[in-house]
DNA sequence: TACATTTGCCAACAAGCGTTGACCAACAAC
DNA sequence: GTTGTTGGTCAACGCTTGTTGGCAAATGTA
C-alpha cells in the first residue's frame, strides 16, 4: 500500500502520484503481464481513480512504457578479470532479478506482446552488446556472442523467477553461479566453432 | 484456412471440425498468448460459430488443453553415443520448434498465465528428467541437471522464436548446435561443481 | 476577497469478451 | 413418412475493459 493520506488530510503531490502508479504498475505487470494487469487493479493499488492514470500517463502503453524504462546497469568489462567476466556477470543478473520487479515484468510482456519484445530486445542488444564487445575476440562477433549470453541468463531467470521450476529454484544461487559461469565464459571468450 | 465445404454441401464429421478448431487453436495461441488469442477469433480461423467451441471443448481453458498436449519426442538415450548426446538434444529441439508451434504456444501461455506454467513445468519434468537420469552420473542430480538444460533450451527457444533476437535469428542451424552443445554436454555429464 | 490551478472522484461510454440457449437443416433409422 | 440425432447458426446475456468528460474540493496567487 502506498496510501498516506490520513483521510481528509492534505493532497498529495504530483509527484509523489505519479511514483505510487508506477510502483503498483510494475508489481503489476510483474505479476500478470500485460493483458491482465488492469489499469483499475493498478489504481486500485496506487489507491486512486482510474482516470488519474490515464490523466498523467495517456493510456495503458504509455504507462508500460513509464514503467520498464531499465538500466541492467551492467559493470563495465575493463574493471573486471577477463576470465572471471563468466561469474561475475551471472552473479550481477542474479542480484539484479532479485531486487527489482521490472527486469520480470519486462520479459513477462516481452513474451506475450509484440512492442515488449521489442523493448527487451532493444535493452539487451543496447546494454549489452557493448560489453561483449569489450571482451569477447573479435567485435565484429559481439552480437552473436551477446544473443548467446542472453539466451543462457534469459533462461535461467525465466526458469527460476517466471516459471518457477522446482529444481531451479531450489539452487541456490553460489550453485547457479558455478554452473552458469563457465558456459557464459565460453559464450564470450572461446573462439568461434 | 480450414473451411472446405463448397457451400451448401455435405456437412464435416465433428472430428474433422474438432481438429479444424484445434489446428486454428494452435496458431491463435502461438502467435497471440493466451489472453489474446479469443474464441471469436479461433472459431473465424476454423470457419465456425464460436458457439461450436464451447460445445465441443466446454470452455477456454478446455480448449488450451486440448490444444497444447505435448510429446517432446525426446529420443531414447541408450540409443545415442553418451558424448554426442549434448548435440542430439539440441537438434532434437531446434527441429522440434520449428516444425511445431505448440511448442511456441505453450511457452508464450506459461510465461502469462499460472496454469500454463504448470504445464511446462509438468511437460518438461515429466519428459526431460528421465533421459537425463539416464545419461548423467548420479540419478539424484537428474532434476537439478534437468533444469539446467531446460534452462539454456528454452533461453534459445525464446531468443529465437518468441523474441526474435536478431543475432539468434540469423545464426544457423549448425552454429547454434555447435555453440550449445557443449553447454548441454556438461549440464549433462560434468561432475557438480 | 476573488480567481486560477491542481488533485481527485464519479458516472458513464463503447467495445470486446466468454458463455448460453433457442432454433434450423441435413442425415439416419425405423 | 416420422422421428431422433448430429453439425451448425443466431441473437443475446452479463461482465470487464480502456477511456472520457464533468464536477467537487483543496491549494496557490492576486
Amino acid at each position: 500500500m502506498t496510501t498516506e493520506a490520513p483521510a481528509g488530510g492534505p493532497r498529495r503531490t504530483s509527484g509523489a502520484t505519479k511514483a505510487a502508479i508506477l510502483d503498483a504498475a510494475r508489481e503489476r505487470f510483474a505479476a500478470d503481464g500485460y493483458e491482465r494487469a488492469t489499469i483499475r487493479a493498478i489504481a486500485r493499488d496506487a489507491g486512486i481513480d482510474p482516470s488519474m492514470v490515464m490523466r498523467y500517463y495517456g493510456n495503458k502503453e504509455g504507462l508500460f512504457a513509464a514503467a520498464t524504462e531499465i538500466d541492467l546497469r551492467l559493470p563495465r568489462p575493463d574493471t573486471l578479470p577477463a576470465d572471471g567476466l563468466g561469474a561475475a556477470l551471472v552473479a550481477h543478473f542474479l542480484d539484479r532479478w532479485e531486487d527489482d520487479d521490472v527486469l520480470t515484468a519486462l520479459l513477462r510482456v516481452g513474451v506475450t506482446n509484440a512492442a515488449g519484445a521489442e523493448r527487451v530486445q532493444a535493452v539487451f542488444t543496447g546494454q549489452m552488446v557493448p560489453v561483449v564487445a569489450g571482451v569477447c575476440p573479435d567485435p565484429d562477433d559481439a552480437p552473436c556472442r551477446a544473443a548467446l549470453v542472453s539466451s543462457q541468463i534469459l533462461g535461467m531467470a525465466i526458469a527460476r523467477y517466471v516459471l518457477r521450476f522446482q529444481p531451479a529454484v531450489a539452487m541456490s544461487r553460489e550453485d547457479v553461479i558455478a554452473w552458469l559461469a563457465p558456459t557464459v565464459q565460453r559464450y564470450l571468450t572461446a573462439p568461434c566453432p
